[in-house]
DNA sequence: TTTT
DNA sequence: TTTT
């Protein structure tokens, strides 16, 4: 196919803090739950409404995934990067369903952290309120091997 | 919620015509089919790969309709603009169900035509090839009539 | 021309407090300072490095422009999304100069508050805190009614 | 400074061929000139209006360098994603300048063929017409070293 | 289901 | 300077 564009840009907060998943070949995968809302006026009625809608983001950079796990967590605020991908799955009684991710690749997307809420967690340690920003960046031996061919998430339960 | 960003932005192929259906108080609402591909060499096997992902994109935004009824078509290459949004909805077995959806609201979104292949499909009719570029609009009889023409900043002293 | 993109995206903080000026006609235009800036550890020191860029925000949107008066401030992290545009002027010496600045239009852009930094201003009164996030509105006195409800025309006579 | 981001998003057209410069440690960048352009209609007069924006991109992303110098030509379409850089020079009369750019560094961005008009240029050899999709990809073992700063070629070949 |  |  000629050139094409995969592209989701996100601002929004956690819904809960980060899950670590650790993949057979010792890769860390990190799966965040994220908010993202609109408000508005109705014009009718003049009450103000708000519509929240959740993203299910998923990261395989290694130096993202880091940054995940050492900073973020419930309630964080972040700028996110990635592509949308749709991963086809089969549930326990057999039900062939979809869930639509955005995806942090080993070379590309983006997370900053933009402070926000404090989080409303118990947990009391651990760095918090560095301001970090993770490019890409990733580096390390390995190339860009595509779009990750096939990694088992077949078995999470998407939102 | 602190404000957040929810934006989408692909650049691919329409897989299909795009379907136009008018809903009860007479709006339009077009669903187009849209893939996006990445491909990439396999560090392994040498061997080149190709993975397409496919996008649900819908639009309300009553002029971007006017141009995907005048100028789109299966083949058709384009740019778009809209947020994501996760739809439930329960098909015939009473399954709930999930789509995600790029969609291009009333007062958000864009969709530029970038032109692509002549399509193949047998349709002869219809315009097309005639490059068309709508953004959010406005909707109604009222476009933005342009780039701010003409205003004194001369005085400023840039930064 | 075939369709074109003109689109950029920032997330940082204002280096001093919002300039509005009111034009000829009334209408009011917010100038932003804005600095985004990228650390990194130098390779061969090993030095720890930080360059900031500085951006000059146009704010013609009506609804945006009250935001900015109204909640901005030196220090102010905000999400800003608008178009590229260079302008030539001469200044007091007859030499010509260009400035390239990021313009949000009356009708497309976004500026959305992220908090940030309370400032370090001086100023105590205002709003503040206030998290406030507003699309390209529409400008006039209706503004977009939110994700996919009802809504009327609008009758704004765009600039 | 807190997490920031700085991306620009263009789709446009070569107002020329690229120009390809060999730095003194043998790197070598491109610079495009890309237009963009809105087109209107008068409100008043009714009369159709348009308004080119130019811009200028320079690459420092070693494949994508590679893309530029192989396929690109005056007309051909691209989209392009950077970040702005405003740099300060002093012209042969002494005067400060400054010059801001969208820049593909070495590790980011991501330059897209879409095709295009085939040209007019007299130039009939090259490569041309096969689509090329180029990310920032790279990888390798350095790491990205920030921007613009010393760093080491990488000798990946490009999918 | 597109495109190369 | 491109493109339609």
């Amino acid at each position: 196919m000629a050139g094409s564009v995969n592209k989701v840009i996100l601002v929004g907060n956690l819904g809960r803090d980060p899950e670590i998943r650790t993949l057979n070949n010792g890769e860390k995968v990190a799966n965040l739950s994220l908010a993202t809302s609109e408000q508005w006026r109705d014009k009718s009625t003049g009450e103000r409404k708000e519509k929240t809608e959740w993203h299910r983001v998923v990261v395989f950079n290694d130096n993202i995934v880091k940054v995940v796990e050492n900073y973020l967590k419930k309630g964080s605020t972040i700028y996110v990067e990635g592509s949308l991908q749709t991963r086809k799955w089969t549930d326990q009684q057999g039900v062939e369903k979809y869930s639509t991710e955005i995806v942090i690749q080993r070379f590309n997307g983006q997370l900053t952290m933009l402070g926000g809420r404090d989080g409303g967690g118990s947990s009391g340690g651990g760095p918090r309120d560095d301001d970090y920003s993770s490019g890409f960046s990733t580096g390390g031996a390995n190339k860009p091997s595509g779009p990750r061919e096939s990694y088992d998430l077949n078995d999470d339960i998407p939102f």
